[in-house]
DNA sequence: CAATAATTTTTGGTATACCAAGTCTTCACT
DNA sequence: AGTGAAGACTTGGTATACCAAAAATTATTG
């Protein structure tokens, strides 16, 4: 039993869909196909639509199809510009108000990872990596902060996905990580602004040749 | 006629009179009173609602009304800081990308400002105010920064309204707009962050003051 | 054959109806 | 009078039906 409401489950399945390449950017998203296919009627699935269209996941259109968003290398780049700066805002933030516990959380996960990460699948990794900057933006103590970076997190999740699964050095991101956890443990603000703009920009760098491949591809 | 679709006009409505204080904090926003209020259906004003609450201003609560978000002084501060962040980066962005025709843009405002300020009224000013931080938004070239920034704008327009009412000298934030305007034409992003930040984090002290004093009266 | 007008179809927007899960009221029983 | 159970009512969630606008298609005409 579920206690979620039909149009989250489904805008939960449909953003998966969306995430992993099932659903390519710029298919259109019918609501009566899509409720022909899962057995529910239209009014929970245009409201599916409307939350992933604020997630920037689908883009709403006037008397139109929506259609899954297309990322154009611009847009993935100001996103990521955006990310970057919410989370250094966090890590800032955090120096003066993670608890101890928190810290102990983020600590246990760059553990996992350094222990983990020649045997853990790329696939798996990827998703504790994602949870490492999540618990970081949480333990700002901002809750606004903390949703408004779990949005962007999540808008560029699927170029996120695509670099991490070629990227070959995980062991840069375990001392990056640990560099970040440090400056958190010393309380030094802009010690772990600079982790993350480092960290980040390695990202962005990464994000940046997927997104060039891709289109690239795209063009043949 | 109106080319926006009712839903969106029900949400600029209800919107209105939420920022307008017509319903204050902790009003329960009921579909079906909604409707026979405005004399048209549930849906719409369902989706309405959707819209409100995503942007902050209402609050969805399972198997319940959803009530008129109740600013708590905490989280007004966190969204403020979120907001001089992401104001933050703009200025920066904004001296690297903003055109000449951006500029000239923030100038006639400045410059509106500047030989109003004694006559206009204090409503209208502060559009205008409000007006020139979306458009310092807007000229970094960066979409999601700017949809973002005017996402936090929205969500703190109650209590910067309240506040531009009782704000005496206007003179101030004239020459504060003057500062960061020169920032962006000298293109120093460092500069532009600066007067970015002691402008907003003045803005940050009002909202502040209206909200301690308006939640002492509440307790009334 | 081309162009355009008419029509059919598709699709999103809105209204209405029904349902289930709470909430509140009321009334019976101790 | 206090307590609790039953039922009426409120309210959000979902399904279905209808409408209008925009596309796509077909027909018509030069």
């Amino acid at each position: 039993m579920s206690k979620e409401t039909l149009a989250e489950q489904i805008a939960n399945r449909l953003r998966r869909d969306i995430l992993r390449g099932k659903l390519p950017p710029g298919t259109s998203v019918k609501e009566r196909d899509i409720g022909a296919d899962m057995g529910v009627s239209r009014t929970p699935i245009r409201e599916a639509i409307r939350i992933l269209s604020k997630e920037g996941l689908v883009e709403l259109r006037p008397s139109r199809s929506p259609i899954v968003a297309i990322s154009d290398f611009k847009e993935v780049a100001d996103q990521t510009t955006v990310l970057i700066e919410l989370e250094k805002l966090s890590a800032e933030l955090a120096c003066k108000t993670a608890t101890d516990a928190d810290i102990d959380h983020l600590a246990s996960i760059v553990n996992y990872m350094s222990e983990n990460f020649d045997t853990i699948d790329p696939l798996d990794m990827f998703e504790v990596d994602m949870s490492f900057h999540t618990a970081l933006a949480s333990s700002s103590g901002n809750r606004a902060l903390a949703e408004t970076h779990s949005t962007f997190l999540r808008r560029l999740w699927r170029a996120r996905y695509l670099s991490a699964r070629q990227r070959r050095n995980r062991e840069r991101v375990v001392n990056q990580h640990t560099l970040i956890l440090d400056a958190l443990r010393a309380r030094d603000g802009q010690a772990a602004r600079d982790a993350i703009d480092y960290h980040l920009w390695r990202l962005a760098e990464d994000i940046r040749s997927v997104i060039e491949q891709e289109s690239a591809n795209q063009e043949t």
